[in-house]
DNA sequence: TCAAAAGTGTTCGGTGTACACCCATGT
DNA sequence: ACATGGGTGTACACCGAACACTTTTGA
């Protein structure tokens, strides 16, 4: 049985960043081809000979200059046989979170520009690159209440608050701070260290840290992550 | 810029069928090509002109003649360039219920031969079709306790104690029923009936009904679906 | 001494959990 | 009358939600 298929497959990568209590997202922008002067998702065509994973991670490097903190498959589109107006692409989107956003970025080969954007206040965006965004913000929102990802959009050392902040702002809710605090330090899986975080108004807030080697052991033990509140 | 590609694109779907308290897959054994005398999953190549969604469900009715009740897509398994030895071969896999197992099994055009498998008595399966088949027994695990897509693997009008023992089964662990019955009633979206089940031993069992209206009403106003037990 | 943010405890109501008894039928 | 599965109710413990005060710094 001959097949013949007209059919390319793609890799994007939804990237997310965490600074100054705001969710950003990065966009670049192509030097090259149909996407020169559009803003879109980091991305382009899997190599015969390379995993999607290693696809999506070589993109990662080569527009944005990035290694991100964590990365998931997050969900294939192909049902749109005309999101490219060229031919006939199915892609393949990942979802991926770094800690601050203050990390260099480098347009490299094939990207002229590479920046963060609020998530509130994006351009318009190639394709159907701004329904898979919809769909990453999605499930981050509800990864963020089940598994401890927050912590990877944080630098290694943070402050209470910031994670406090996070989590309102991506779940777009208030949470009672001392429930908050009460509810984490309760798993015992987030650690205060001795030092303390830059001088601002008020009292010294200590620098807090995760320990992902507890958070494994407790995993093997039955341990649930969750947060939800009301 | 130019692409050569040489990637196939495949679909394949995990079907779970749920009668006499066992959770069954449906499996295929085709006629022709690589697959002859191997048990696999419902699958096949996407054609140029068709969605993913669609190459689906066409390939549902063309190997084992029947339609689902739920559809999902499940994972794209990709980063084995080798899982099938021809070329590579991209598969999306898709996650299906139906309800009743003994809806009629029709081995159509490309089937040999279309079958029930206990999932704990499986044969030795193509490809990597049983990791793709873990990848769906862990995702209806876990789907069961926060979508109430058990009532796909049921007819419309079910015992009790079948819902009871679906979810005991699925998630391998012992629920008490009373608990489970305040829990589910609770939520107002199953309705008894005034019909009554088959005569068997003991008392007559009434037939109870998922009200999906219901359901859909209540989800738009907050409501989660819910059911975790020890 | 005042403002500003960090850090801590208590009360209350709801819900998950464990558990025991009655009901309706066929034999 | 008895075996078999269907159907109901209660008591307790724990946890999430609401909420107020003290602490530590800089100005």
């Amino acid at each position: 049985m001959e097949i013949v298929q007209n059919i390319k497959i793609a890799v994007d990568a939804i990237v997310f960043g965490y600074s100054e209590n705001k969710l950003n997202v990065l966009l670049i922008k192509q030097k090259f081809g149909i996407l020169k002067n559009q803003w879109a998702l980091v991305g382009g065509f899997v190599k015969n000979e390379e995993t999607l994973f290693e696809a999506v991670n070589r993109e990662l490097l080569e527009e944005a200059g990035i290694k991100v903190n964590y990365l998931e498959q997050l969900f294939t589109f192909g049902d749109d046989i005309n999101r490219d107006p060229r031919f006939r692409v199915i892609s393949i989107a990942y979802f991926a979170l770094v800690n601050s956003t203050k990390l260099i970025l480098t347009a490299d080969t094939d990207a002229e520009d590479a920046k963060w954007f609020p998530i509130n206040e994006l351009p318009t965006l190639a394709f159907d690159h701004l329904e898979i965004l919809q769909t990453a913000k999605e499930r981050l929102q509800s990864k963020l209440t089940y598994q401890p990802i927050g912590f990877d959009l944080l630098s290694k050392e943070f402050l209470f608050s910031d994670l406090e902040n996070l989590y309102c702002i991506i779940l777009e809710k208030e949470i009672d701070r001392r429930n908050f605090r009460k509810k984490i330090l309760s798993f015992g899986i987030v650690e205060e260290t001795n030092k303390y975080g830059l001088k601002t108004k008020g009292r010294p807030a200590k620098l807090y840290k995760f320990n992902k080697l507890k958070y494994n052991k407790l995993l093997k033990e039955g341990f649930l992550f969750d947060i939800n509140f009301a």
